[in-house]
DNA sequence: AGCTGTTAGATTGTCGACAATCCAACAACC
DNA sequence: GGTTGTTGGATTGTCGACAATCTAACAGCT
């Protein structure tokens, strides 16, 4: 329970409901129907847009509302783009500062290899295990010691979350994630950056891969209405 | 004059003085007198500052107040490096798809070589000669197609522009500048991406120096008050 | 019938006021 | 004298109401 921080809360839910498809890509945000759901004014809801807005979760467009930024098939590459950019470019960097900060990227490795896959309906469970799996590449992001990229890293990881609650489904391919995030880690330890790099690529490429034939197998789904 | 869009004035506004550095870096935004400066109430300024906050240019503490966001010399590097990630990724695209969208670019090179250096007082001068060198950029990594970098180039490029703006005063530099820009451009079209890419990162490279130095040369600058 | 102007409803934009919180100066105590 | 508790002012957070704007349905005209 909160004393205070009705903007953060709401932030925090909101967030969480457009990663989890309650709130679909799109849907119009009506300031008056949201802020009585939450039982607060508009004023703070309106902050929370504008902080989704930063994080590109949201799309406000003047005099005319806010809406949860439509998020197509056509994202994913660029996603999955800008990952390979910024990842790569973080493996040059060990190879460049010779950075040993390694421990907290091993961590969330361990992490992640304990986790078990949660059921599709279990939305909490849904979020701690994307959280588990970005924080390694968010790990690795921040030893590149740039606060740019990590703020960039962070809203791309936002949104790569909302592709990959549909990935989820996927049996066996976290299991190759696990494998595959355990090799990179070992390679830059041995200062294979190249090689590190090289498998990186392969194995964001292979994901890219699964999650759009994922999508091409759905090419809609079931609209929820989440007004209630 | 505008009949509405407050908010939307008042983001431009602000940019302009936190990149000319008319608010200095770390200043306090007070909410109570900037709307009375700017004759609107807080809330529109809020929003204005959530929006300038999207762009790096103001930092928000909860419950503590708004500042512009700190630029210390470390943030040169990090702008520096980040730029340098995402216009080589650039030229790479252009090498793997192939893209003859240089129309554009072309266009930017050549406004910014007839554009003259604005005197250090002449404040829209400089923000439009910023502009100019900064769409160069900004096209080439519009050829990547990809929405996340290129908001996330946006940042960037707002950021450099403050940093641009204490460089500006080197004579002599900026003619270098379009020099490189065009053997860039030219590069590009002949095919020999490599050696562009070479050639951008050279160039950024000797940018931030020149940028470096004059910043050591001048460690500590006159406190303006701009409260009144 | 199809198009355009009007109008009513809904929605966003803005405002001024109040409540909660933070900060700094001052006083009391060890 | 230094440290801690208190108190007042300043500042941010939140609210409810009003104004400006947009949307869409309806009526009137060609």
């Amino acid at each position: 329970m909160k004393i205070l921080g009705v903007t953060e809360a709401v932030v925090r839910q909101l967030q969480h409901k457009i990663i989890l498809g309650e709130l679909e890509s799109g849907a119009r945000l009506n300031e008056i129907q949201l802020a009585e759901a939450f039982g607060i004014s508009r004023a703070p809801l309106r902050e929370a847009f504008r902080l989704l807005e930063r994080d590109r979760l949201v799309t406000s467009i003047p005099r005319k509302g806010s809406f949860v930024t439509p998020l197509s098939a056509e994202h994913f590459d660029e996603i999955y783009a800008a990952r390979r950019m910024i990842e790569s470019y973080s493996i040059e960097i060990f190879a460049q500062k010779d950075i040993r900060r390694l421990d907290a990227v091993r961590e969330t490795l361990h992490a992640a290899s304990d986790i078990t896959i949660p059921a599709s309906d279990d939305a909490e469970g849904m979020l701690t295990f994307w959280k588990t799996f970005s924080d390694f590449h968010l790990k690795l992001v921040e030893c590149s010691q740039n606060s740019y990229l990590q703020n960039f890293y962070r809203v791309i990881s936002l949104n790569l979350a909302r592709c990959q609650v549909m990935y989820l489904k996927i049996p066996g391919s976290w299991r190759d994630s696990i494998k595959h995030h355990g090799s990179i880690l070992a390679l830059i330890e041995k200062g294979e950056y190249g090689r590190a790099r090289d498998l990186l690529v392969r194995h964001l490429d292979m994901t890219l891969n699964h999650l759009k034939m994922k999508v091409q197998e759905t090419p809609d789904q079931s609209v929820e209405d989440a007004g209630g």
